[in-house]
DNA sequence: AATGAATGAGGTTTCATTCAT
DNA sequence: CATGAATGAAACCTCATTCAT
């Protein structure tokens, strides 16, 4: 995944960010070859179609996404600790990459999604669900399918982002803080 | 909007339903005219355009959604009790609307929604958001940007009425109650 | 012709001042409803198709246009008064009246013209003819087939009132008689 | 403008055909994608729009009425010889190429018209107003506007070669020194 | 006589995709 | 590998006309 051709990163890159601008709708093929720099006939070595490009650049942002997670996590930390570093980074993530928050949520909301394997679709959250379940068995958590758990978790993240992008409200530190919190409070067992 | 006449009807509510099936991209309007039975023409005749139409969706959705949820109300209740019974009414609203649900999040994820004004895109969280400030008011709730608040409790319940709907988890009497505690124990004051 | 209903007439005005301004493109027949103030179905009623209300507003131009001429003539003029005296009044219609103008130059150079009876079409030109055989029986213009000089005179009128219309020179008295002195010379024995 | 693309050229020369037929209206551009041997989408790949089409096919016309013009210019000739070489030749360029006559004369009499540039749209009287103001120089011609003047000149050619052209009367030699020595007599100084 | 909602054929244009170079 | 002219199905939309009221 590091080592794409760099005209196919110039392709998934120009279309993650005509989507953010535009939509599907607004994205046309020859849009994008134009602003890949790249001949129409081009993306088509590189992708099936329309739908497969699409697809791939799911995969590429929830590869982004993991990618820069990763580089956050540390050891040495309690388990709260660990979720208020968790939460925080993911939520800057998705603010520092707006096309990537914008193009998964258009996504996600598309007849695109169902489309996907089960695996692929819930990758993001899995990883949050075995969190959770370690949560679970030192009896942090509170009752409840772990799975829905780490849904509403998931979506407290990419709600927060969002609203910062659209500019509703201004996340800084002491928000974020805030809104973790604001989680922590209602998985934790009280 | 009560007395929509009876073909505008049909049109708003086929274009709702082909949207949750197929998205934006496969509604075009020779098949909203089919299946609405009326001829394409007409369709022109009570909207201008197809973003029109989109947009005016969004209206009538917001409308059938707030009409719904109003239904449910009383007054004999302390807030805790009215809290908990908004946000399982507004939850099963969209679980037994799920075109609603489907439309109005690919609506807001997508190009239309920054063009509506701010007091249309606004409504459903503000009347959370009144709430919020009653709350406030009697000291109840945590220290919170109200509008912030307003976003993540409107954001839960969409999220776990998706959950629901997409078959990724089965929402009954006890898992409503959990998730409606859950997202009280992430306001109120502890 | 004096006697049009109300309606009739409001619909071939509205429909002239229209072609005027937009083409016959941009004048479809429920602008020209909502000009007349009448219901596009009205329009149904005093002429069987659009083809047949161009055609008809074409009739309709060259009534209004003799009956503006015919004012204006008188006997005791010799040949050459006479001559200037038609030339000038006709080309002042034409810029009084520029809808009438526009109108006939766009309907001569489309299909319809065709499709008009000789008759009808020739009309004007033949007024035309029968003052210049006159002239001709005096003797006092140059040998030329009289239909091909009408022409040539009908087009200089024109053509003089469009120049002047379109805002290309802008014509008073001494450039009327300049010009109708130029056109008699064209056409009397020198 | 002579090394046109091949496909490029066929749209413009199919359009102006079938627009001689059947008018702006009566030529959809499926009719010329069919007549050109292209796809309809080919044409959009030249032209942005009918109306860039339309637009350009008078910048053509234009284009190559002047070439053809320009070939029977001498220049060992007087004044008045000169005239009445450019008038005929004019004339039977507008006779041998009735496509071209037809659709300059609708497109000057559509709403197009006043979207040209000023310079583009008076090109070919310019052309007619040179020569006039070398005769002024002379003294050869009468006192008028020479703007007028040359407009009433390109309207004789073009009334003339119509007339021929809708069967009304049929220009031979003899003809054809007739109209140039009239117009001549119209514009010389008595 | 008058209305205007409704029709649907047909117009212009877009765009995913192909293929000869 | 890469190009981009060419394709043509299908999208959105218009508008002359009809007909129940």
């Amino acid at each position: 995944m590091e080592n794409l051709a760099e005209k196919k990163k110039a392709i998934l890159e120009s279309t993650l960010q005509l989507i953010k601008e535009n939509g599907f709708h607004g994205t046309p093929m020859s849009l994008v070859a134009k602003t890949a720099n790249v001949a129409a006939g081009t993306i088509y070595h590189y992708f099936d179609s329309k739908d497969t490009l699409i697809m791939e650049l799911f995969s590429y942002c929830q590869y982004r996404m993991q990618a820069a997670v990763e580089q956050h996590l540390r050891q040495d930390m309690d388990f709260q600790e660990s979720f208020f570093l968790r939460w925080i980074s993911r939520c800057q993530f998705y603010i520092q990459n707006p096309e990537v928050a914008f193009f998964i949520e258009q996504f996600v909301n598309s007849p695109f999604y169902p489309r996907c394997s089960q695996a692929q679709s819930e990758r993001p959250q899995n990883e949050i669900m075995q969190f959770i379940e370690a949560g679970n068995r030192h009896g942090i958590l509170r009752e409840m399918d772990p799975k829905l758990m780490a849904i509403m978790i998931h979506s407290s993240i990419m709600t927060a982002a969002k609203a910062h992008l659209d500019g509703k409200v201004q996340l800084r530190n002491e928000e974020f803080k805030q809104l973790a919190q604001m989680v922590w409070d209602s998985i934790r067992k009280l």
